[in-house]
DNA sequence: CTGTTAGCGCGTTCAG
DNA sequence: CTGAACGCGCTAACAG
């Protein structure tokens, strides 16, 4: 026995004999009241929002006009639910208060610009279980592609990152193979590369001031190339300090001072990056270093405020905005991942400034 | 005519004569499948995901199971849809780059710990026009909340927003009246303040450095408090110097320098926040200029750059993470809107500091 | 150029 | 403690 059904509410009802048609609950207006309003049906409401299929003119303003009337706001979870498509991008940065996430967020935010998608950002905080929890949090949201700083994640996180089908980019490093897609430098080679330069312009004694690498991994990377390129050289760091928790000037300026105490000697610091270096200048501005005169001092990144320093800061530039970009661009390029996994190099380039 | 529709996906099918159950598209896997492996129900499924309604330990762990099993997630799509509450809160900065707006973000994810709220982020890049699409992008996901920065929006973001019924929150300024709430602290006020405190340890010349303040109108509140403390006192700024664009530690050292050199007999400068106050005090650094005995330098925010140069700088705190945090405790214990608006204020402090 | 029909995947009734 | 129906608001397919 089939019922009549209950009468579907774009059935027209027995004139006004339904009832006054008042939003009854807050935010209740939809795309059925914008339909009833212009007088046409849901879907060219829904065709003509979306610039999707042809339209008159004429409705075209009718339906316009209703939308703005009743202050129509499209409901993006029912849509993202009838298309399977839900315009999002998941974002996992491990921190926002280290100046270069923001950076590669712009960059994201750019090549996102104007194509209709919305980024959603997790923050992971350096921990991988919170990260685990953000990838399954985000990938709930049907997202049309993930990107994730770095390769370091747990077994389960993968596991779902790998099932999800999205389209996957791994920024930040290259020094691994990706699920999908791999966009930034190689850390260990950027290492390498400083010690190799440092060694060109004549420093033999090395010391190393440095943060939290178990947490940050590719300040680890960076360590093992330039210790590989001293021993290349048949050097060692002669010393190194290092701090737990995050980078931060405070932490480089304190550092320092502790690295000098033990090891008055050294003729360059390398630092884990420009935070930690801006730091460490600071440090020879209180206690009368001259920068490379008495002390170089050598950073990673090439952020606008070791450039400001009065002795602008010696680092490697490294490209966050374009990586944040450049991994957008190539997601939505393509929306299937590929056979093969790609890396992409955004690079990286050495900042002469005057502290080494 | 009706055809027998469709068999749906919960009808047993006739043994396996409906052939093999893969998910056919990509992303297929859903309560359904869950519930027919675990031999139970759908709704079943759902309760003991979201731990709501009684279960039985053993359905329990069967279903658990097969969540696991089959790398189930749930689609928070039809999930806010079917219970209209998407558990998401959307909140809007003008910037990631300046610093205070990540330590926005640090308090309300703080906040939102654990309550299985997620924050959406957008950033209006300072601009109004942006920050109406925002609005209106953001609402469309129906989040349960809404945090937007300071009182400056268009008409039609505010009529968004006051439409939406939603809770509304407006941050990190509160000399204005609030469409719900508002959370933050006077920077008028904290401008007189900054103002009085200069005053009263004996400066009299005072200069001022600043940024774009069209698009940073708190700024600009914090200036016309200083000169309204020094007007009480009889006295107006001597000079002043502000470019165009955000504030960077770049942008205060060029501007110190530009202001010193048509005004040489200050004794103090006002900066518009620790940003370019910072920038100021590496000009001085370089110049030769010695923070406060030569010329006092006063910041606002009090960001941990400024602690951590040489000379600490002179500074108002404010308390940026707890005003996130704040914001989102209170539009989370009430979700409906107060018949008033409310303000809190989350104030600041006076930092010492060494150069002023 | 426009409308009709049939779900998207889940949670909310209400029954058992 | 578990299940069956129904609909959240929208859009993909087809018609016409």
């Amino acid at each position: 026995m089939t019922p009549p059904k209950s009468i579907k509410r774009s059935a027209i009802p027995p004139a006004s004999a339904a009832g006054r048609r008042l939003p009854d609950r807050r935010q209740g207006v939809t795309l059925a009241d914008v339909a009833r309003l212009a007088e046409v049906s849901e879907i060219t409401v829904s065709r003509i929002l979306r610039n999707h299929g042809p339209a008159a003119p004429a409705t075209r303003d009718r339906v316009l006009a209703a939308v703005r009337k009743v202050g129509y706001v499209p409901n993006r979870l029912a849509g993202g639910l009838a298309s399977s498509g839900s315009k999002l991008v998941g974002v996992i940065v491990p921190s926002l208060t280290n100046i270069v996430f923001p950076e590669v967020l712009g960059g994201i935010r750019a090549a996102l610009d104007g194509s209709g998608f919305q980024a959603v950002i997790g923050v992971s905080d350096y921990d991988l279980a919170v990260e685990e929890q953000l990838v399954a949090s985000l990938l709930a949201w049907r997202p049309e592609a993930m990107i994730i700083t770095g390769f370091q994640h747990t077994a389960a996180a993968r596991a779902m990152l790998d099932g999800s089908g999205v389209r996957i980019a791994e920024i930040m490093e290259i020094d691994s193979t990706p699920i999908d897609l791999a966009v930034g430098h190689s850390h260990w080679q950027a290492g390498f590369d400083t010690g190799q330069y440092l060694l060109g312009r004549g420093y033999r004694r090395f010391g190393y001031v440095g943060h939290d690498w178990v947490a940050d991994h590719r300040a680890r990377l960076r360590y093992d190339g330039l210790v590989a390129a001293l021993a290349d050289a048949g050097l060692t760091l002669l010393g190194s300090s290092r701090c737990p928790g995050a980078s931060s000037t405070a932490a480089g300026r304190d550092q320092l001072a502790n690295l000098l105490e033990s090891h008055s000697t050294l003729d360059v610091v390398v630092f884990s990056n420009d935070d930690m270096a801006t730091g460490g200048v600071f440090h020879c501005l209180a206690a009368g270093i001259v920068p490379r005169s008495d002390l170089a001092l050598f950073g990673f990144n090439g952020l606008d405020i070791g450039q400001a320093l009065p002795t602008p800061l010696s680092t490697m530039r490294s490209n966050r905005f374009e990586t944040g970009r450049t991994a957008v661009e190539h997601l939505l390029r393509q929306r299937e991942r590929p056979a093969a996994p790609a890396i992409i190099d955004t690079g990286y380039q050495i900042l002469p400034g005057a502290t080494a």
